[in-house]
RNA sequence: GGCGGCUUAGCCAAGUGGUAAGGCAGAGGUCUGCAAAACCUUUAUUCUCCGGUUCGAAUCCGGAAGCCGCCUCCA
């Protein structure tokens, strides 16, 4: 079975083949830091870490960079309104970002260069592009010129006559030859106050699209494989990212494009002009799971909107508990012996698995596979048919799954002495069958986030998630 | 106005021509001191609606309705 992706640019899925046999060089559109990101922007981020963890687990190796945008409209205004530098302001979120994507469990990406540190990458691009006639300055600032590039258009498919302009379309706030030519450099003016760089083409700041042009280039080459980001970037990010590449090297710049849908609250968008978002730390702070959260925005194909609710974040936890509760009970098993009926069951979940991850990434399939085996496998343990043996092979192949997944590890947990005094006392209580007091402590423990379970094996306690 | 997507059980969701995966929640049961977990049984004669093609359609075609998105800040 091969691997296939929906390319953005065919409208189709299409095998994946990298450029160069084994390796993958992907570039994938990270945050702009000026405050904290909301769940939505994780749903793309663990899209983008999914894409990553799946192409190593097929074997290749990964060349990922995630750019951090560090200086736009949005941190100018607000590193001016709180009368510090762009550093001071943007530090912070950068700080913030790593954090969550920590606690979210996602890979870290091979680079993750900022706009403000390779201006003198842009600055070479956008000088290519004037020579070779693709940009045009005027009193300063300069553009790209849409109309040198005849594929423009092509990832969005938009017609660029058919565009209306109109509300959206500000009345030109710089002048450009046409309104949907787009800035490669912004000529320094009084409201930027002391933020510009002195550079050749000029005294000013970077467009918005020309980063990603310049720095996916500097560490991935001009021509590489993946490209991805939310569908928001398809237009006018990555449409202008294509023409400024391919013009200014006279190559293909990327041979697969693919956008994460977006995540909706309460089948709304959610932006941050609507006042509508989640951040994790929000839920964090509410005392959510965080794989939790991980596994509820990884738990839908990625081109589907996902429709957030608290409802399906509890669904999430549940389920987790259930795969949690899974392992727990393999790593208890100590019967000899070997049952073939386990490495039968492992084989199919694997397949399974894989032929859901490899088309397109659909991760619903691979779940099934998962529960499937769960199920299979939770029937044998009924009937005592599942050795040690047995039990590691299937741990193993979850350890497996996990690298794709990355939220089907417990993470190690221990009681403290207030707790594990309880659990003494109680199983006291047990023995001389006080079940009232039994029944009180289990209770109390409850109410600390512990949960008991009596089992023929003994009494095994858990934490709450 | 232009362009794109979506609509499957209480909720989430797979399924692109052969008779509805999986998860959560709910109900009854087995087990248990009682629980929990697990297992067993149960939960859509039906896939937004109306037509059509076909031996056969959630899947293809036509139409309608609803929802969401993009159209130069946006994951």
């Amino acid at each position: 079975m091969s691997l296939v992706f929906f390319n953005t640019l065919t409208r189709q899925k299409e095998e994946f083949v990298p450029i160069e046999s084994g390796k993958v060089k992907m570039y994938t559109c990270g945050p702009t830091v000026y405050d904290y990101p909301h769940i939505g922007n994780y749903r793309t981020f663990l899209f983008e870490d999914l894409l990553r963890r799946y192409l190593k687990y097929k074997g290749f190796q990964v060349t990922q960079v995630m750019n951090l945008t560090d200086i736009d409209d949005k941190i100018i205004i607000g590193s001016q309104k709180k009368g510090i530098s762009l550093d001071e302001y943007t530090a912070p979120y950068k700080k913030i970002f790593f954090e969550d994507l920590n606690t979210l469990n996602a890979e870290a990406s091979e680079f993750y260069p900022e706009a403000t540190k390779h201006i003198k990458e842009m600055v070479k691009i956008i000088k290519k592009l004037l020579g070779k006639k693709h940009a045009y300055e005027i009193e300063g600032s300069i553009y790209f010129k849409i109309s040198t590039f005849p594929e423009y258009g092509k990832l969005s498919k938009m017609n660029l006559e058919e565009l209306k302009v109109g509300t959206r379309v500000k009345a030109d706030e710089y002048e450009k030859e046409q309104v949907s030519d787009f800035a490669l450099w912004k000529a320094w003016d009084e409201k930027d106050g002391d933020i510009f760089w002195e550079t050749e083409i000029g005294k000013g700041r970077p467009g918005w699209h020309i980063e990603c042009s310049a720095m996916s280039m500097k560490y991935l080459g001009e021509y590489f494989d993946i490209h991805t980001g939310g569908v928001d970037n398809i237009f006018p990010h990555h449409e202008n990212e294509i023409a400024q590449s391919q013009c200014a090297t006279g190559k293909k710049f990327v041979n697969f494009w693919l956008h994460a849908e977006h995540l909706l609250v309460d089948n709304k968008r959610m932006a941050k002009r609507y006042g509508n978002f989640y951040t994790l730390r929000d839920l964090l702070d509410k005392g959510w799971y965080p794989m939790a959260i991980r596994y509820l925005l990884l738990s839908t194909y990625y081109r589907q909107q996902l429709n957030f609710t608290l409802e399906g974040l509890e669904a999430a936890k549940n389920s987790l508990q259930r795969i949690f509760d899974f392992s727990d009970q393999l790593e208890t098993i100590e019967k000899e012996g070997k049952n073939p009926q386990a490495e039968r069951l492992v084989i199919s979940a694997k397949e399974k698995f894989e032929a859901g991850l490899d088309d397109d990434l659909n991760v619903s399939i691979g779940l099934a596979a998962i529960f499937d085996l769960i199920y299979e496998v939770n029937k044998l343990l009924r009937e005592n048919q599942v050795s040690k043996t047995d039990a590691q092979l299937i741990l193993n192949q979850m350890d497996s799954f996990d690298k794709v997944l990355g939220y089907l590890k417990k993470p190690e947990e221990s009681l403290d002495d207030k707790a594990v005094q309880l659990v003494e006392r109680r199983e006291k209580a047990r023995q001389d069958k006080d079940w009232q007091l039994a029944d009180k402590i289990r209770k109390q423990l409850l109410e600390m986030g512990i949960i008991l379970e009596d089992t023929s094996a003994g009494t095994k306690w858990k934490k709450k998630i």
